[in-house]
DNA sequence: CATGAATGAGTCTTCATTCAT
DNA sequence: AATGAATGAAGACTCATTCAT
């Protein structure tokens, strides 16, 4: 029976509380940094006690982490559908790579500023290590077969299909970094156009003239 | 009169005392971040009291703001010196800005780190867009314009000057963070291949099959 | 109806839940001290939920009371059959109180810290004095007693009971706290036989050269 | 200059601090035990701000464990300076350690609460073996020593100097237990007066009959 | 009888800053 | 120019207790 007064309920499972310390978290790093994430501006914002943060994730630390988990997740999860769409080229499963990576739900200031949080941190950044990498190094091999299969289609002699996905990934966190630096220079669409002129100068066939993607 | 003990004199110039506690702070952000870059560390790493912090940069945030221009300031003149060189060809010197991005006095771990601290807090962002915006404005203007005198002395109908200084911007701090976050797969010789080998995929003519700069 | 899987029921009858709770509170005393026995950690250690222990003693003070009690009781049973018993001489009973006041069941490691705790905090202290004082008066008063009885029955002109069971009282507690803080200097069967010869020099007729108790 | 307003000097030596805080913190262990000896009473008792606690010791630890090395040490020196006495006998310098150990400095209310504090946590009776286990343990050599002397001039073929000097440590703190918790019952006089009682019993020829110490 | 989510008070600790010397 | 004692605010965390189920 959901709660009569509109306020969240006396008692609630737990993973819906996770949920919501979760999302007030990402939302204060976003406007303040992790060192102005707070445990009592968080639990404020989330309308819950401080004890409870402890209680659902045994530390400060463990809350941060599970917000890491939670982001690095959803991405994954966007570009892996995009990735296993059967329905697509290859040139195409990368466009929509490249779409995903640029979604509003991924590419929004709020998410990418909680991003360089963790970026910019040694500690958080050996956890981003430690739990995310996987998760990239994934995306990269998916995009370097991608590449191959490309390479291996046409007359690209010159070319190598690593170096190709490594200049992707450096432009995919440049770009970020740059729409949350310059939000007026720098937009997602922008950024989306500006991959795929990379990729329509190593690939004309594949990328040239024609949108990729939608 | 030289200290009798070996230790740091115990009156010096303002200007030595800066940047001692300069350094300082650049590598304490470098190991522990900005939120581990504390008072009493940062002067027990530069072996002086922290009264003299507050003395000399007159509170904590203006010994953080110190740093970024300090860091700034060598940067700019880095890349500045390149571009002003009259010896060279505007692909020389788009080359010799590109060495200038990577060298190791800029490109190492512990800068890299310390970039990356201000760029991953929304406080130290803002500094960073109030004082360093004006410079990375410059070199892409600088950029742009270098990219424009090759796309109308060639046929590069379809190419913008701008966005072409927009990507390398994007490839600049994409492949730095890589290397900070991926050592092992990213290397500063490697981003400078691979910054190359995208401007000779669009301007093949001047980028393409020989070595650039060195 | 037993519980399927192993576990202790899910109901109970409230004297066996009491015990579960006294026990582990009497553990986690002994090894973590009054501070450190938490409810957290002796309901954990117990199996149970925390919110049984109020359920059970009110609150967490009433725990810590039935501790004392439940201690206190089994002690003053364990002296108080000796003392009693019909076919023992006054010295035989003496001896046999020593004897049980360094039984096993009552002088180990873990029960005499739980003592030692309550002596430390003057607030259980108090309590020990409310709860407590009576059985000591009254063991003491039973050992002037019987001193009286010995003093009485042969020739010592010098002695006091009063004097003598108040020394014993003292060498009963000294000996405790050495045997918990020194276990390789001090044991339960040395600490007997200390009492036991300081009761010979006293009445070397009653307590001299052959053994008391077994 | 002392400051002219009687309160503390807003600055002072640090060993002055020190012995302000360690002073603080016994009297508040003798009223509230160790548990109740919280960083915010101490420092509101002595005056001081809060933070000045750890800039002077590090940790509540820190100073807890300075109270203990305090109380340690003003505990030897007072029974050193008594058994380095060549003015007295053995039998004398036993009695003066006895003296000591029941000395008003040492033996009162305050101080004993205190040093059962340590007695009644298991983690500072570790700290406690640690730290002040070489001082007991060099009392009870000296003890033993003088027995010793003692035995080897009378006649005294049955009894073990060692066994005597334990059972005296056992006396002493059985003793300052009792006082501690029976203040009616049992004085630091009275105390005294059962312990040469004790020894009178065993060496007859030495405490028996006259006043040994003043 | 029993659980576990939830709270709020309280503690230790760290830190930027100030001030007297 | 330089030190180090001192403060007060703020944060993470723990815990006894309560309450709905």
């Amino acid at each position: 029976m959901p709660s009569e007064n509109g306020k969240t309920a006396r008692t609630a499972p737990p993973e819906e509380r996770r949920k919501q310390l979760i999302d007030a978290t990402i939302e204060v790093i976003g406007e303040a940094g992790i060192s102005g994430a707070t445990l009592p501006e968080i639990t404020r914002r989330a309308g819950l006690s401080m004890g409870l943060a402890n209680f659902h994730f045994g530390s400060k630390d463990g809350l941060i982490r599970a917000v890491l988990i939670s982001l690095a997740e959803e991405h994954r999860d966007m570009w892996k559908v995009q990735a296993g769409r059967s329905d697509l080229s290859p040139a195409g499963k990368i466009g929509a790579i490249i779409d995903a990576q640029f979604h509003p739900r991924i590419c929004n200031r709020r998410k990418l500023a909680v991003w360089f949080a963790f970026f910019g941190n040694p500690m958080h950044r050996k956890f981003y290590q430690a739990t995310a990498t996987g998760i990239d190094d994934e995306r990269m091999d998916v995009v370097t077969d991608l590449c191959a299969v490309i390479i291996s289609d046409g007359d690209f002699s010159g070319v190598d299909a690593r170096d190709v996905a490594a200049t992707l990934e450096g432009l995919f966190d440049g770009l970020w970094l740059n729409i949350l630096m310059y939000p007026d220079l720098f937009s997602a669409d922008g950024a989306k156009a500006k991959v795929v002129a990379y990729l329509a100068a190593i690939f004309p066939a594949h990328f040239g003239g024609h949108q990729v993607s939608g």
